[in-house]
RNA sequence: GCCGCGGUGGUGAAACUGGUAGACACACAGGACUUAAAAUCCUGCGGAUGCAAAUCCGUGCCGGUUCGAUUCCGGCCCGCGGCACCA
């Protein structure tokens, strides 16, 4: 028997295809073009992971498949390399971080060539070499350019572990994503980018696009827009109006106090001199609270009275206003018109003090009502309505009462025609709000691109010219961060003080980095024209391969890259960059692979698989083709070493094949058949598990029953996508010359698919009770009969007469007695 | 709390638009080969009763539709993921 030497028929036919243009992706092919992406893995120490190797096989299939299929196929790789965890590396170890970069990428090149993916290598790049971030930066200044990006003091979520400013997508339950302490506001200037200006196209044109319906939903969500009123309430005594944002207009009639953000800036203008110290005090503790306080500690609401009061423009009652750190200074107008009766948090806060509840909705279907106790008493001063308030508040749509001209409408009627009053009376309008927030661009940190912009004493901030990019990071000795929160950049001389672009004066150069998401937001665009040192990519060519057909990446960049990437794309489209207004046709998920443990891994757990273990001890097309088996491709499965065995085992089966049979009959090839078919489509609709069980099926009957020279070279070419190096080798040692990868991808001949035979199940009362082996051709009535006459079905008739016999076209006879 | 996904043997899982539940593989048990072991090959493998033939039960739980339900409908239970004082 002939030995499986893995190592030896993998590195050999690595090196033939490294030679070989077979890969690459060939511009203006007059082939129809298919752009297939996996995220670009950030290089980090642990080196590749065994979750990369699902992604990059499972899309390596897709593309192999294609290409065999005749399509010029675009599958490129390269490194989203400036990051923390680099810069961290590089701190503890005194190593350069640009250094710790061109290592961990020399590891993960090695691991992913030795897997045997059909990347095009051509078309590598890399987020930390100039000629790359040259065009990052040139990005930034058309934001700028444009008024997308912008400066503002703000404060941000700083994690005093890690030394930086985070993004808000970055902070977990108020915990840093990365280190997990505790995360606290800072108030300082951080570059902004308006990405919620396209917050509505961001939205609307995922209509247009192909995603899992999980991650369109995980987007929209994420934008949160809602649709409601902005409502000025006068305040007593005063010309000032406070603003307030809601969605719920139809309940006007029922807001019965006002409650301000403590950061609100009308709340030291209208504290009466009563209440200021109380006021003054519950401030300094807002303040004082941590965002995780604020948002977990959420049992019970609290809250102080200003002494002053608003008027409700609706019923033009004179209503309370309160601060209470319940309402966010951050969304809307960080001012609510609190409606008590119809709303769980005002509900809350109006029990707690004791304010008026009114009920002005009436839900669609009454329910049994239980007087409230506490609150009739000062809810009289409104004299009615006091036995319908419930005891529980109703947040749903209904029927308006008590709203004055409003009474009997909808709730949906109502708030268009309360807008439509407000509007009237210029005292409010419609809006829109969204959850999503400007994106907080600027990192205090080393490694990561600089910003393109310098301080003049006489202008201002200047962006630097195009001919001066790209500005590059100057090698330094120290980028530890420093704790004033400013960038290690700040502190090497020769490189911030400059002169002005403008007017020549004395500048100094911006010290902040771009977060790591600024160069993996536009390097789908880079892989069509790489070498490019005109342009970020030429246009023709942007064409032609734009926009990419297949997306694969993490849910855990569905709010963070893959906005962000469609953002700066459409961005790039509005200024006539990028071809098309949504980057990725198709997006799709991987599961997480999970240790034996059915633990995620990690190095702390000391879970981990490595891959280069692995590849050394089993081969690189068992680890594929395991890694395709294990389940579905979408969902988490839980390493397995023995199901690892299991694939070498099936490997060395069909290496070691010599059952040679030229009279194959009929069975074998139609069953070479079916696995056409069946394995073409599984690759389409990802189900790579069945396809490979559908191969198990068919080796294992070769293996009893023969199968000739020709089928074998067939089953071969099924092969190849998933286990590429075997498939290659057994092709050349059955005497082909070129590369099977050459070859066409196989197709089924439907006449040879159909069986001369079938299997009829013989059911009673839907009850399995014979099987009847039938030629394919057979009348319905004879089927029936022969049902109706089995020994086996005869016995449960006992002779009772059938009311009905159902027959399935090749499937069954079901009698019904 | 809201949104999304899922629940099938000892394990990973199959099952097209309702039609043989458990394909394929792993683990396990028995056997062959071997001085022995590994490897390989053969057999069995959802549960219960039974010497066997066979019968009954079985896809989270309860109910419905149907000749027939893992699949469709209604109600519940459990697990996972995301969001969360967003007015």
């Amino acid at each position: 028997m002939k030995k499986y030497n893995n190592k030896k028929i993998e590195r050999h036919w690595q090196k033939v295809w490294a030679k070989s243009d077979l890969y690459a992706a060939e511009d203006w092919s007059e082939k129809q073009r298919y752009y297939c992406l996996v995220e670009f893995p950030y290089p980090s120490g642990d080196g590749l992971h065994v979750g990369h190797v699902r992604s990059y096989t499972a899309i390596d299939i897709i593309a192999r498949k294609k290409r065999m299929q005749g399509m010029n196929v675009l599958y490129p790789i390269g490194w989203d390399a400036f990051g923390l965890p680099t810069e961290n590396y590089a701190i503890k170890t005194g190593k350069h971080p640009a250094i710790v970069t061109a290592e961990n990428i020399k590891t993960f090149k090695r691991q992913i060539k030795s897997l045997g993916i059909s990347f095009d290598w051509n078309r590598e790049i890399n987020t930390t070499d100039p000629n790359y971030y040259k065009w990052t930066q040139w990005i930034f200044l058309k934001l700028f350019e444009k008024g997308l990006a912008y400066k503002k003091k703000m404060p941000i979520n700083w994690c005093p572990k890690c030394k930086i400013g985070l993004a808000n997508e970055e902070v977990i339950d108020g915990s840093c994503e990365r280190c997990g302490t505790q995360t606290e506001k800072r108030e300082m200037e951080q570059w902004m980018l308006k990405i919620t200006a396209y917050a509505d196209r961001l939205i609307e044109d995922l209509e247009t696009v192909d995603y899992l319906e999980k991650i369109k939903t995980q987007q929209i969500n994420w934008i949160g827009r809602s649709y409601g009123a902005e409502i000025d309430f006068q305040i007593q005594g005063r010309e000032e109006r406070i603003k307030v944002f809601t969605t719920r207009p139809d309940t006007i009639f029922g807001a019965t106090f006002i409650v301000l953000s403590p950061e609100h800036e009308l709340v030291n203008r209208i504290v009466t001199t009563e209440q200021e110290k109380d006021v003054l005090k519950y401030q300094a503790q807002a303040r004082a609270k941590s965002e995780l306080e604020r948002t977990q500690l959420q049992k019970e609401k609290t809250g102080v009275f200003t002494g002053a009061y608003a008027v409700n423009p609706a019923t033009h009652k004179e209503i309370p206003i309160y601060i209470a750190d319940y309402v966010l200074t951050t969304y809307g107008t960080g001012a609510i018109m609190a409606v008590p009766a119809h709303d769980e948090r005002d509900f809350e806060f109006a029990k707690k003090y004791e304010i008026p509840i009114v009920q002005v909705i009436q839900p669609p279907k009454i329910k049994e009502h239980r007087p409230l106790e506490s609150n009739i008493a000062s809810a009289g001063a409104y004299g009615h309505l006091q036995s319908e308030i419930e005891d529980q508040c109703w947040s749903g749509e209904g029927t308006l009462v008590n709203s004055s001209t409003f009474n009997g409408l909808d709730s949906e009627i109502a708030s268009s025609m309360i807008v439509a009053w407000l509007e009237k009376e210029n005292i409010g309008k419609k809006t829109t709000q969204y959850h999503l927030r400007d994106w907080v661009f600027s990192r205090q940190h080393y490694w990561g691109e600089p910003i393109p912009i310098v301080y003049c004493e006489k202008c201002g901030a200047v962006p630097l010219p195009e001919k001066d990019l790209p500005l590059e990071l100057p090698m330094v000795e120290r980028y530890e961060p420093t704790d004033t929160g400013e960038s290690p950049l700040a502190s090497i001389d020769y490189w911030v003080k400059t002169t002005c672009p403008d007017c020549g004066s004395p500048a100094r150069r911006e010290t902040d980095t771009m977060p790591n998401w600024a160069g993996s937001s536009w390097y789908f665009l880079r892989y069509i024209d790489p070498k490019n040192k005109k342009q970020l990519a030429d246009s023709e060519k942007l064409k032609y391969w734009m926009p990419v057909d297949l997306y694969n990446g993490g849910m855990e960049h569905t709010t963070l890259h893959l906005l962000y990437s469609r953002f700066w794309n459409k961005f790039l489209y509005d200024i006539n960059v990028s071809p098309v207004s949504e980057p990725y046709y198709k997006r799709i998920s991987h599961g997480m692979i999970l240790a034996p443990d059915g633990q995620k891994m990690s190095k702390s757990r000391g879970n981990v698989i490595n891959p280069d273990e692995l590849v050394e001890e089993y081969g690189a097309d068992v680890l594929r083709l395991y890694e395709m088996f294990m389940g579905p491709y979408d969902q988490p499965v839980a390493w397995d070493l023995n199901g690892v065995r299991g694939i070498r085992r099936f490997l060395e089966k069909i290496y070691s094949f010599d059952n040679w049979n030229e009279n194959e009959g009929r069975e074998i090839i139609s069953l070479l058949h079916k696995s056409i078919k069946k394995i073409s489509d599984d690759i389409e609709k990802r189900h790579f598990n069945t396809a490979v069980s559908t191969m198990m099926i068919f080796v294992n009957k070769i293996q009893e029953k023969g199968c000739s020279k020709k089928s074998f070279q067939i089953f071969l070419q099924l092969l190849s996508p998933f286990a590429p190096h075997l498939a290659e080798e057994l092709w050349n040692s059955l005497g082909n010359n070129d590369s099977i990868f050459r070859e066409k991808w196989p197709e089924y001949d439907a006449s040879l698919i159909v069986d001369e035979e079938m299997e009829i199940v013989v059911q009673i009362n839907g009850k399995l009770r014979d099987k009847l082996v039938v030629s394919a051709d057979i009348d319905e009535n004879e089927v029936k009969t022969m049902a109706k006459e089995s020994e086996k079905a005869r016995k449960f008739l006992e002779g009772k007469e059938p009311k009905k016999i159902i027959y399935v076209k090749g499937k069954l006879v079901n009698i019904v007695v």
